[in-house]
DNA sequence: TAATTTTGTGTTGTTTTTACACAAATTAAA
DNA sequence: TTTAATTTGTGTAAAAACAACACAAAATTA
């Protein structure tokens, strides 16, 4: 018979984006050995509970948000001593939300929830900060071959903000003319009639939609998305 | 306090390549619900061993081999009812090894473990058939960004080698000059001054083996490993 | 009304990719 | 021993994709 003595945790590092930053979403905790500590919101998953429901209901709770991306990221295995009592290994997932859809509340267990620039998270608790690392890294490939930064951006968006968002989070120039061309070739990318002038001056742009379902259809026909530059 | 009924498996996808063909190690139970049913080698883990060693173990008992290429696929947490009594989640790993490196035997929990042409894998116990599926579609895009193709391989290889397992994995015709010329072009494949001919009819060819330390070497000036074909 | 900011747009040279065929070295068969 | 069959090895040209680049238009602010 088996005996073992370990427990399930499922984490999430939820990445957010506003005006040319990029956010992760972290919170303290409230109760047990690292009370007051940041780390990513997560928690242990019931017997008869998905581990993708899981991550859901603790983001719902620990920070009152519903996310807009959500994927399994990798298991954490190893070197875990979150309790002196057993091991725990975590299964992180990575997410996407915009920011501006939820303001952010900490509910049961958390004491605070809140973003924190990728550039400057704390030193969080258990092994957390690696999950961030390895879900950046997810992030910034991830965005070359496959739509995802949509997930970040308002559902109507300058063709600017699309361009400031794959400049920012993959930290490279990027050529105007070209990265236009490139987007508007593969047709996911529809022009709306709205007209817009957002904060401060400067000629008023075009708003624009990302067409999921065009991209699901081209999917079929074995299209792929992929934006590199040199 | 938590109270979790859940236990922790691995499992492996180990992938070999032979003479065109492309293949998936399972193993035959031997004890419980599922005697004589085949499944993917792995089991249930010790509270001290990491994750990776689990496998590695597993491995080794119920199959005798030791792979090459080894690395987290994705962790199956739902609908497993592996047992009665409680909840199994399982982190499974993907694998690579070549066949001829190894006499497969069964030892501790196998009955018997056997290569599958992974066209022809029977129905597996649990959702090993998923897992299978998965890893072979990581197999797949893998084999376009990464140089795992090697690790299938002989340590000396023909061209024709490489050049059949690309065909034969992905599934599509390849022009023999055109993955010459590219592969050659990286630098990270190094022809030998052995001539050989193997097998049947034809004029003799050279063997190249890869060169592991310049590909890592390349990695560090951002070199970007790539084949790609219409 | 002049200066500043932001959007929008095309062309050209360079590089990469694709498509394609025949000679050389060997074995097998006539 | 000649002929057929098999497999390796190699180059070029056309097409497509990519990279680099600058200025006018619409608005705000000074």
């Amino acid at each position: 018979m088996i005996d073992q003595n370990i427990k399930i945790a499922v984490d999430a590092i939820v990445f957010g984006y506003e005006k040319g930053t990029l956010y992760v979403l972290a919170v303290q905790q409230r109760f047990g050995k690292l009370a007051d500590r940041w780390v990513l919101p997560g928690g242990f998953i019931l017997d008869d509970e998905p581990l993708i429901t899981a991550v859901e209901r603790e983001l719902k709770e620990e920070a009152g948000i519903t996310v807009s991306y959500l994927e399994q990221l990798a298991t954490f295995g190893d070197d875990i001593k979150r309790d002196d009592r057993f091991r725990v290994i975590s299964v992180a997932y990575f997410a996407l939300v915009n920011p501006k859809n939820f303001v952010l509340k900490a509910d049961t267990d958390a004491k605070d929830a809140k973003w924190f620039p990728v550039a400057q998270v704390p030193t969080l608790g258990y092994d957390h900060n690696e999950m961030v690392k390895l879900a950046h890294q997810r992030l910034k490939s991830k965005l070359t071959y496959q739509p995802i930064g949509f997930d970040l951006l308002d559902h109507e968006f300058l063709f600017s903000d699309l361009e400031n968002l794959y400049c920012s989070i993959l930290e490279r120039d990027i050529d105007r003319r070209n990265f236009r061309k490139k987007i508007l070739s593969f047709g996911i990318v529809k022009e709306t009639d709205k007209v817009v002038k957002i904060g401060s001056s400067g000629r008023p742009g075009k708003l624009f939609v990302f067409d999921k379902p065009k991209y699901h259809q081209l999917l079929k026909e074995n299209f792929q998305f992929d934006i590199r530059f040199a």
